[in-house]
DNA sequence: CGGCTTGATGTCAGTTGCTGTCATCAGGGT
DNA sequence: ACCCTGATGACAGCAACTGACATCAAGCCG
């Protein structure tokens, strides 16, 4: 046994979700995150990088995925269809994360600091793409515009997702956006 | 003449840009860009809500601009269409700015935080766009489609605006993004 | 003229996010 | 037994904000 409790990481992650879902994000100080983990402030901000981080932790995961699902993609397949089925790829691991996605939502959209946070994720997100179909031979600025669109269609998608709790599937949600988005940019 | 040196804000904005230029965002401190506009850290802080919002006076000059471009779009246009063509008048007001809109991109891009409000705003813009479509008629999702999709293609032809020091006609790149959007998006 | 109000600014104290630095101390390897 | 490592605590300090109160020229009104 560890001198100190095992997965403080996850504790600071559960105060911080709970401290938030009751009081809201920018009335929680660190030190009240801290402190119901059973860490001191100092701590917290060894694990994570700001305040606002602690809400997104395991998002990098999704590069991974993202980056994976882009390399697999077959041959051919043109690059909007890549970044869009990379994207869905990414919408099953989120939805593999049960309560959570959609409670982290609620709270994130409660907070503007918390939303600029996100924004910049999902827009490092697109980069990711862009950069990634750049490497499979797509040119500027189709590579750009589709990273893009991906993630604005993937934006549309979760949303709507999030606000229809029976709706299981965020991949298909996210098919049926991209078709949207087809239907809108024809002509 | 009154009791204060007229235009604080512009000496603000002034000072902020200076600084900002010289050694960084975020090597500045809101003291001194107050002290080198002859001003206090507390009166900075009643012209602008936040540190960051120095950088972005007069964005909301664009919001008018967008709305107005939209209601006088004329009948029939698609929806993606009349978002854009507002993007194109937003680039028209924008590029009147002179040396400004680049002088700030430049220090925007070197600050993650400034990054994260201008995501932040762009989004705002994004909703903005979409609302007015619904308010011409357009259903969900492709009014929020519509918007993201237009904030998207500004997004990229400001970016290829900016590192064309040669390019004058901001909305001419724009609608130029908008046709590569659609050939990306065809099929 | 003299008093009253207003609005932009100054002053100051306090909270919170965040950082640098040093101390502590169990566990693992030598 | 010894040291070294790594996660943590303790503490001081800076900078971004905020609230409360004071100041004082300009303008208005009697």
């Amino acid at each position: 046994m560890g001198r100190w409790q095992p997965n403080a990481r996850g504790r600071l992650l559960k105060a911080a979700l709970e401290l938030a879902g009751e009081r809201g994000f920018e009335q929680t100080t660190v030190a009240e995150i801290a402190e119901r983990a059973g860490l001191t402030e100092r701590t917290f901000f060894r694990h994570f990088s700001d305040k606002r981080e602690v809400l997104f932790a395991g998002a990098d995961e999704l590069k991974d995925v993202i980056v994976a699902a882009v390399a697999e993609a077959p041959d051919g397949l043109a690059p909007i269809e890549v970044a869009v089925a990379a994207m869905e790829a990414a919408g099953a691991v989120i939805q593999e994360g049960g309560d959570l996605p959609r409670q982290r939502s609620v709270i994130i959209a409660a907070s503007a600091e918390l939303q600029e946070r996100e924004l910049i994720k999902l827009a490092s997100l697109a980069a990711l793409l862009a950069d990634a179909l750049r490497r499979r031979g797509v040119d500027e600025p189709a590579a750009s515009l589709s990273g893009e669109a991906a993630i604005a269609v993937f934006r549309i998608a979760f949303e709507r997702w999030v606000n229809e709790p029976q709706e299981q599937d965020l991949p298909r949600v996210i098919r049926e956006s991209m078709e949207e988005l087809k239907a809108v940019t024809a002509g």
